[in-house]
DNA sequence: CCTACCGATCGGTAGG
DNA sequence: CCTACCGATCGGTAGG
């Protein structure tokens, strides 16, 4: 037993690792203290004199999530393109972020579903004020005739957004809804959500 | 304390019940074999007694799932109409589905985010064949014009289920997405989805 | 259907 | 950073 591993050599954010891939796997009931810190290498009261308790351990891992929005999608309105790239360039860089490591999504999946008050009002406080934004610039295109008038700007957000994190979070399992050989994969998948996205959105020549 | 409930009132279905609605909410793992019995109104020990071990609640909860789209998808497809009316009527009957208790949604993605092996060869088996059936109309819409020629089937056919899905799962949160005052009801988010579908599926006059 | 009880594991604390 | 230890709760069993 022992093997006392140098203090601190950034423990607190190897906890943080392993715990959005380990919470997004098994869920936060599903993995226990002693799982986190034997990931790390040390042993459990270690990992709770980091955080004071398991439950802040949660806490900071969805901080970690919220806080890139918080930050890239005033970065994404601001970009300087037309009304049309910026919205497809926004919904790529969204899709690309949780690409990039599908257990955020299936985290963020998670979360929504064990405690659907508080990240209601996390996406409210963190995001709203953005997506809000994105709603008003498709009404402006709706007021030119480049968007589809029925179109209801908040519906088609909340579907849109909705379903890029479902497919990201749930690829591996939904592959199984097709016959065995005819699988696509997560870029073609996510390609597809795309082009429905913008044919859904923009009225085209 | 007792308060011994006469026998066998059915209480195998009742847990069933009970335990869709927990497992969906709090997930497997957060749903004690006591807080089920509780909730049915029995001792933990009777619970036990109906299924063997907690796990095997767990799969009568998702067999009862499953089932009901073994059976509906065949009839659905049998359905004598138009090809994009069978496809629009689909789609529907999948999300009244959901819509009719959202915590059905709930516990499937809860179960393909566990387990997602399982739950990847059940819906293979289960469903695929159907499925691949609803592929092949599209293929053969494709042939025909009515479908847009460069779209993925199966690659569309998974990110319209998985956004009914999500979308279904996660409304009373998303709707945080959208500034106060905006929010969309659940119907109209997926009268959404399914103008999306419709928009990115077939070529419109 | 129940009461009584089992060993195992949980999150967390004391103390160094 | 560790060892040692706490009470509470877990799934499951014995026995009637």
């Amino acid at each position: 037993m022992s093997a006392r591993r140098p203090p601190d050599l950034d423990t607190r954010q190897d906890v943080l690792r392993a715990a959005t891939r380990l919470f997004a796997r098994h869920g936060f009931d599903g993995v226990s203290v002693q799982a986190l810190a034997e990931a790390v290498g040390v042993r459990a009261p270690s990992v709770l004199h980091h955080f004071g308790n398991k439950q802040a351990i949660r806490e900071a891992v969805l901080d970690a999530l919220l806080a890139h929005w918080k930050e890239e999608l005033p970065r994404g309105l601001a970009a300087a393109q037309s009304a049309r790239d910026r919205l497809e360039g926004l919904l790529r860089a969204f899709l690309g972020f949780f690409q990039a490591d599908p257990d955020r999504a299936r985290l963020m999946l998670r979360e929504i579903l064990d405690r659907p008050d508080v990240l209601r009002a996390r996406l409210r406080d963190d995001l709203a004020p953005w997506t809000g934004l994105i709603a008003d610039a498709i009404r402006a295109g709706q007021a030119e005739g480049r968007i589809h008038a029925g179109l209801d700007p908040e519906a088609w957000l909340i579907v849109v957004i909705t379903a890029g994190v479902g497919a990201v979070a749930t690829h591996p399992v939904t592959i199984g809804l097709v016959p065995a050989g005819r699988e696509p994969g997560l870029p073609l998948t996510l390609d597809a959500l795309v082009d429905a996205a913008r044919r859904s959105l923009f009225v085209l020549r």
